[in-house]
Order: structure tokens, then C-alpha cells, then sequence
DNA sequence: GGATTAGATATGTCTAGACATAATAACATA
DNA sequence: TATGTTATTATGTCTAGACATATCTAATCC
């Protein structure tokens, strides 16, 4: 008979297969769960595994009583991992330093606070600091801690841990909003990544929450020879 | 007793919280499947079901034998939607207008071969594009396709129908690489989007694979007011 | 006609129990 | 001591059956 035992994946990559080549076209209505248990000799349960895999990648929409159908749209999704900036150096094999720029209470301006959906003129601290690959500029971080949410802040040093490892370790989040774009290097960015006035940036803004409570929203400025790169 | 019965959210929901609020630390060993399928009066299943999706997630990790832990280091990902772009614009709630540029059969740079995998000097369908949101520039797409994974392709007419459009409906793919930076406008693309020489771009490129086959890569130029957002 | 109600049905979830598998620890052997 | 063997243990997966829930269709009532 089969050689092998019918498991949730053996099934999951058949009906994968199947969609892949066309064999049930987008928008077609898939056999039901009874059915393809039926057709692999498996229970229910584990075809329903299967099913539900492929629906979460996006490439089955499934509704109850309706059945199960091959999406139309497959509005597929990739993940990025949400970047570290020591790991990310560190993976490429070189060497990090970090450099702490200013570290400073601050009223923040009104743009920030908008932001995190802060009163205006809120007292935060603003963290600037520069992370180098082998000496190499590879990114300015420009930050704002709300130490509402996070208390311990206040009593942080950040002139050897970038506050970017220290939140990592003190301050888990909930949500998170992330945004990239290119501009223009202002004067500051330019002198910092030693590239000059006006030249492309690569930036990535990330706003993090812990339920309700907005955490941290930083600016993160690369030089345009830097890549973001993910797979599906 | 309990008011709710015990479901697999619940118990994820409340385990999320324990590792939220430090009940349990990182890299904590957290009890067995069987101690918290008691403690929730739920079957090992159910419990099961919970911390796998954590560990999907990233906040834990199981490892046979040895227990689960807490992730020490919580390799978070994020999602984005992989774009398209007729839809980004209508979803705006802007008018989509589209231009084909040019279509031809090319002898491939070796750049481009070199990045497919394919051998030097191979005959690819090379397509230039505009996409307009109420009529201004918003994408610059520059796109190569490999007939041969496609066949289809050689009598595609993409006067009407962007190659984006065309190929989400003709060649599925099981991979994809996405690569975003930052550039400077070159002449070309300047006039496109009519932005200035040398001006920040934001360019995103996508290679898709059906197995090992390549399809397509696309480098998708936008103006540096183009932000891409994503939650996690 | 229009609204309400009652099936019918496919998926969603849960349970209890079984066996599979990976990784380790304890033990035994050369 | 080095190495192979076996037992143990926690997670991984599967099964069969049950009930829950969303949703569509059809029948019923006013």
C-alpha cells in the first residue's frame, strides 16, 4: 500500500501541489474535510491541520458551512525578522561598536508625541547613538523612551548597552508598528554616516507598545548601500 | 467553577501574559504539557495546540525531552503583505492608471542572469512599466521574465495588463526573495517619476521561484514620499 | 411580500488515549 | 576510559468521536 503513514504535512504539500499545477484553479471549491480524510486514509483532524496551514499562508480561504476554497487573491505575506542591529552586524561576521551620542530628558516635540499618542509636551528621554560595523557607520538610531511605560529607564545607563539591547532585555512589547522609506541625508545623518548632504538614506521608524502603553518610538538611519533582504 | 470553558486561546492568551509580565523570565523552563493541561483542566491537546502557536510566535521554545523555555532571545518576525500594486492604490482610495513602456525579447545582462541562476546570455522577456495613482507617477517597475518557466508568457500582451496583474494570474510561485533600499534616482527614473536626478528613491526588487525554477525579478522603483508599513 | 424560524452542512474545537520521535541520562561493556 | 545500549521523558502527531458555531436554504407565519 502507501509507503508511508499519511501525516498533516504529507497531506498539506499534496494539496499544495495540487494548487500549485492548477489541478484546482483559484476560486475553485476543494473536496471537503471528510472527503480528503476519506481519499488519504487519515482522520479528520489531521486533514484539518493541513487545511488550516495552508489557509493561514493565505493560499486556501475556508468558511463554515461554505467549504473550503482555493483563494481567488492569494493575499500572501512574507515575514521580516525585526531587526537588532548587534546581531544583524555580528551575522554578517564583523566586529560592533556602538557609540552613545547624547541621552537626554526632553520635551518631546509635538510630531513625537502625535506619534505615540502622547499629550502634548511630554517629558521623554531622547537617546541618540551611532552603531558601527568594523569601525564603518551602519546606522543612526535616534530615540524616544516614554518612562511611563518603562520606569526602570530613568535609572539606565546607555553609554555601553545601546538602548536598543537594553529595551530588548527590560521592556517586552505587545504591538508594534513598523515603517520604511528612503530620504535624503540631512547634515547631521550625513556627517554621522560619513556620506554626504542629500545623499539616499534607507530608514526604518519602529513604534512599539505594551498593550495600550506606547513604549519607544525610534528612527533608524542606513546608508544607502544598505540592503533589507527576506525570504518567503 | 470556571466560568469559560478552557480553549486553546484562552490558554495561550494567559501563557502570553505569564511571559509578558516576567512571571516567567526568559529562558525559564515553563511546566510540561501535562502539568498545565491539569492546572487548566484542559486535554494535553488543547494545551499543546496553545504553546505551539507561542512557539510559532517566537516567545517560546520547545525542544523534545528537554522542556519548553522561554525564548532567551525572542526571534520576533514580522509580516508585510507582499504588494501589489493595483491594489496598494485603490485601497488608498486613489484612481489606478497604468503604462506600458516597453516589451521585448532581450539578451539578459549577466547581472540579472547571475541573480536568476540562469546561464549567461539567456533570452528573458524584459518589460518597463509605469504605475500612476490619480495619474501621478507611483511606481517605476523594471521586470524581467524567463519564458521557459512560463510559456505562457511569449503571447502575453501587456499593453493592458501590468505583468504584475498577469503573472499573480498565470504563474504561481513557491518562493520569493524581497530585497528594499535606498537609492538615488537615476535620469531615467527621474523622468518617470518626475522627481529630480539623483533624487531618493525607495526600490524594492522580488525574486519568485516555482521550485527551483525562476520566474521573475522585479526592481520597483518608487519616490522617496513611498512609505511602507507594516504591524506586527 | 417580508420576516422569522428551523434544518442542514462544513468547518472549528475539544477530549482521551495511543504511539512516534528526539534527546538525554544511566548503565553496561570492551 | 571510551563507547555503545537501554530506559526515560517531554514533545510531536494521529485517531475516533463528540459537540460547537457560522451560514446557507427552505419552510413557515403574519
Amino acid at each position: 500500500m502507501s509507503p508511508e503513514r499519511a501525516s498533516f504535512r504529507t497531506i498539506r504539500d499534496e494539496l499544495s501541489r495540487r494548487i500549485a499545477e492548477r489541478i484546482w484553479l483559484p476560486g475553485a471549491l476543494i473536496p471537503g474535510e471528510e472527503t480528503l480524510a476519506r481519499e488519504f486514509g487519515a482522520a479528520r483532524a489531521t486533514v484539518n491541520r493541513a487545511l488550516q496551514e495552508l489557509a493561514r499562508a493565505g493560499v486556501l480561504e475556508r468558511k463554515r458551512r461554505a467549504g473550503t476554497r482555493v483563494a481567488l487573491h492569494p493575499v500572501r505575506e512574507a515575514r521580516f525578522i525585526i531587526p537588532r542591529v548587534r546581531q544583524e552586524i555580528e551575522a554578517r561576521g564583523s566586529e560592533y561598536q556602538y557609540q552613545l551620542l547624547s541621552c537626554e530628558d526632553e520635551l518631546a516635540p509635538e510630531v513625537i508625541c502625535a506619534r505615540l499618542s502622547l499629550r502634548t509636551a511630554s517629558m521623554l528621554i531622547h537617546v541618540r547613538c551611532l552603531h558601527m560595523a568594523d569601525r564603518v557607520p551602519y546606522q543612526f538610531e535616534d530615540r524616544w523612551i516614554n518612562p511611563d511605560a518603562v520606569p526602570a529607564t530613568r535609572n539606565a545607563d546607555f553609554s555601553n548597552v545601546s538602548p536598543n539591547e537594553w529595551l530588548v532585555g527590560h521592556a517586552p512589547f505587545s504591538n508594534a508598528e513598523f515603517t520604511f522609506m528612503a530620504a535624503a541625508a540631512s547634515a547631521e545623518e550625513a556627517g554621522l554616516l560619513q556620506i554626504r548632504q542629500g545623499d539616499p538614506v534607507f530608514v526604518g521608524e519602529r513604534i512599539t507598545w505594551m498593550r495600550a502603553e506606547p513604549i519607544t518610538l525610534v528612527h533608524m538611519v542606513h546608508p544607502s548601500s544598505h540592503r533589507m533582504v527576506t525570504q518567503l
